[in-house]
Order: C-alpha cells, then structure tokens, then sequence
DNA sequence: AATGCAGCGTACCGTACGGTACGGTTCCTT
DNA sequence: AAGGAACCGTACCGTACGGTACGCTGCATT
C-alpha cells in the first residue's frame, strides 16, 4: 500500500487507483461484515482512513461508490486459465463439474451474498442499476465460459442440443437449484459438499443431453415443446 | 372498514384485526410500488389513513410491521384445493405441469419479488429474521404441496427416488433455474410463457425420475452419489 | 526554497426517519 | 347522559445520514 502510489493504473473505462482500490476493498470489507446499512459514507471514510470530500470526489455519490464496488470486485476476479485440453467423455464431463462446483463455492461465499444482497435490496419494480452491473460482470462471464465449453462438447458429439442458452440455463438449475436464493434469505448451506453437489448434477444433465449412446428415448422426447394441455393453475398464490 | 369493528377476528397467533388486515395491504401496495425506501412508518400512516401512534401500538415498531406483512401476505394465500384425483401417467404429469407454472407465476409476481427484495436486502451474514419468515411461510408450502405429489406419483410406480427433498429440489431447479434471481436483480421475464416453461422442465424431470420404462440407463446411473475425482477447482472467482 | 496539488480529518448543514406525546373525535358501553 | 376506549392527525424530539466546506499536512515538481 505504500509502494508505488504515483503509478496511474491503466485507466481504462472503469480502473481506480491503488489508493481508491484499497479504499473500495475496505468498503466491500465493511459490506460484508454488516451488510448495506454498514455502508455510510462516514464509516467508509472512517475504515479506509480517507475523508468523505475524497470519496465523493473520487465516486460522485453513494450509489456511484456502490456501483465501483460492484465493478471493482468483478475486475479482482479472473476466470480460471480454460484448461482447453482435448475434450473426451470424461474430461467433458469433469471440466464441466469442476466448473459446477465452482459456481457453487462462488455463490455461497460471503462477498458474493453480500454484493447480490445489496443489488438485490436496492431494486424496484423499475430501476434497478446495481442489478444490472451485477448481472453483467457477475454472471455473464461464467455463461460465457459454460456455453464455450457446451458447444465444444456438441462438436465433439457428446452432447446435443439445440439452443445453447436453453442448455446452459438447464445446467445451471440442476446445479444451483434453489440454493441461491435460500442463501440469499439467510438459510444455511447445504450438507452436500459443492464438488458432490455438481457431480450429482452434471451427470443429471448428461444423462439430459448425453448423445453417446442412443438411449431408448421416445424420438419426440428430446427437446419437446409442443401445444401442451394447458391446465391453468387454479390457485392465486403470492407469496413465493 | 366501517361495519363490523368490534369482531375480533380469530386471533389465532398472527391474526390481525380487519383495520389492521387493511393497514397492512397499504403497507404492502407501498412496498410494491416503492421498495424498501418507500415504507417509512409516516409513509404507511397516511397511505392507510391511520396514525403512528396506532402503528406502533400494532405492530411493536418497524420490523415488527415488517414481520407483519410477511405473515399476513402469506395468510391471504391459499393453495388451491389439491385436486387429489387418482394418479395415472398423464396426470401427474399435467398436475405436476400445473404446480410448476403456478410457482413460475408465483415467484415472478410484483407482491414476491418485493417482499423477496425486501427480506434478502435486510438478510445479514448471521441475522435474517425476515428471510426466516418468509422461507417458512412462502417456500414450505409449495414443498410441501409438491413433495406429497411426488410421493403419490411414486406411490403409484410412475416415478422413482430414494429421497423426497433431493426429487423436489430437482424439480424447482428444472423449473425455475435461474429466473428468479434474475428477476430479483431487476432483469426482465422469459419470452416463454410459464406453462410452456413449466412442460419442458416436467418433462425433463420425467426422463430423469420417471420409472415408467426401462430405458438404456446403465444400472448405477440412476442416484449415483459415490465418492467423486474431487478436481478441486482452480480459480477464485467470488462475484457470482 | 517556494509553490502547488492531493488528500486527511473534522466540523457543519439540511433533511428525513423512527419513535413518542398530546389533543380532539367517534363510537361503544352502562 | 356520562364515561371510557380506540384511534386519528399532528406536532415534537433525537439521531443518523448524505453531502459540502475548510484548514492542515505531506509530497512532488521546478
């Protein structure tokens, strides 16, 4: 923190200073310790050893220093090298665990909660700026990478699908399912440990997907999406 | 709002008076409309015509109003009459297609979605009573509801699996996948209609639990949990 | 050495909110 | 008719927060 403090870090589009990082990391610090009503801009201040004129200087107002925090902690985070080896059966499907189980650890950590949890809280019915930048840096990028690697499994004809964001949207709920949100509200993690958690899952999928071997599926029972019996729900629940 | 003030209302542990039933769908309408923002004590007093003194004599102080919303939305909610016809192939099917197009429409609904945004924003790392609320009041129906139909179906020999909550958690992931984080983030619904949604994930979920017809399955490919290659994962990603 | 800039710490301001107190009104009870 | 309970509307209080202004220090340039 003391080193180099007159290098300008390569400003391009959305970069800060060391001092500035070092200033949006004690705020993410205080955010996940006490969650959104921690974040005053005297606490932050205070936490980082800077003075309020600086931060608004610097981030413009509250919300513009929310919105750096977002975009802040998806920069510090790299995807993985892509171990682009030879796609076989197995390596498919343990590259595509692999990832799985790091979705998982991913979503389950507290500075992912903590970030979901203030984009989340701030969103109306309308507006919602913060979820957006969230949905942006944080979930498109592994939706990318899911997707790259699906097609390649589907060029190497070991799974076969239509749509490649069907495909990875399916994938992603048999891997999540609803435990995102059950964090999100404060519930506890599952039992199952997350690299067991997607192998049960991905092997679901494969067995969804899986062209290997022709299993005795009815021919129509692929990705079927005809007129369907309708039967409108009766009920009026509300309250998810 | 003038007739009957004096009927006391069931006050079955958290019952409310019908003055207060009505103070309390203005504070939500005030919730939907405005977000937490909105539902400041003064804001709810005028919105339902009543005085702060009345709401705090109520409801305790805000979160008890809070709370209050909660178990009252989730009270006006009644699931529907759980048409219990005998189970045959088709109709699990179509109930199960039912079930989860009314949870997809459900979660999607203005009324969850805020009281969703509302409970995850206050959601802390340790605390989370509201999460807690409306996890025991919005979810475990639903879990409920669908789990007994599970059983029924495999009751019937029309589907198999060993564990209810692993079967019905299967289910909501086909079902819901991603959508309701995305919605809770501010994005916007799926071109697919929920019934349409709703049949492809039931049939996705029929051709991994369904028991109907032998296919090709290889025999250990069914719950297989057993020890995995572990592959810890490499990278450090943490915005989910 | 002089100058200037960036930033820290603090004080300050206006507002908005949670919570309380009080007077007046309506309606029920006796 | 008298008394009282519930409740509305408003005024009030203390606090906490977002945002701004100012004085001071340390460092870099020249």
């Amino acid at each position: 923190m003391s080193a180099a403090t007159t290098e300008m870090a390569t400003t391009a589009g959305e970069t800060y200073s060391p001092r500035q990082n070092a200033v949006l990391e004690s705020a993410l610090a205080l955010l996940v310790e006490g969650g959104e009503r921690a974040l005053t801009t005297a606490g932050v201040a205070r936490a980082a050893n800077c003075s309020k004129e600086s931060l608004y200087k610097w981030f413009g107002d509250r919300d513009g220093l929310l919105a750096a925090m977002i975009t802040f902690q998806s920069s510090q985070v790299r995807a993985e090298p892509q171990s682009s080896g030879a796609v076989g059966r197995a390596a498919l499907r343990a590259q595509l665990i692999g990832i799985g189980a790091n979705l998982l650890r991913v979503l389950a950590g507290d500075m992912s909660l903590a970030l979901n949890r203030l984009a989340i809280g701030q969103a109306r019915r309308d507006e919602a700026k913060l979820g957006r930048l969230l949905r942006e840096h944080g979930r498109k990028p592994i939706e990318t990478r899911l997707s790259a690697l699906l097609e390649a499994g589907r060029a190497a004809g070991l799974i076969a699908f239509d749509d490649t964001r069907e495909a990875y949207r399916t994938l992603y709920g048999l891997v999540v399912r609803d435990m995102h949100v059950r964090l999100l509200l404060g519930d506890g993690l599952d039992d199952q440990s997350p690299a067991a958690r997607a192998e049960q899952a991905i092997d679901q999928f494969l067995r969804l997907y899986g062209a290997e071997r022709t299993t005795g599926l009815s021919p129509e029972g692929r990705h079927g999406t005809g007129p369907a019996p309708e039967r409108a729900g009766a009920g009026n629940e509300r309250t998810g």
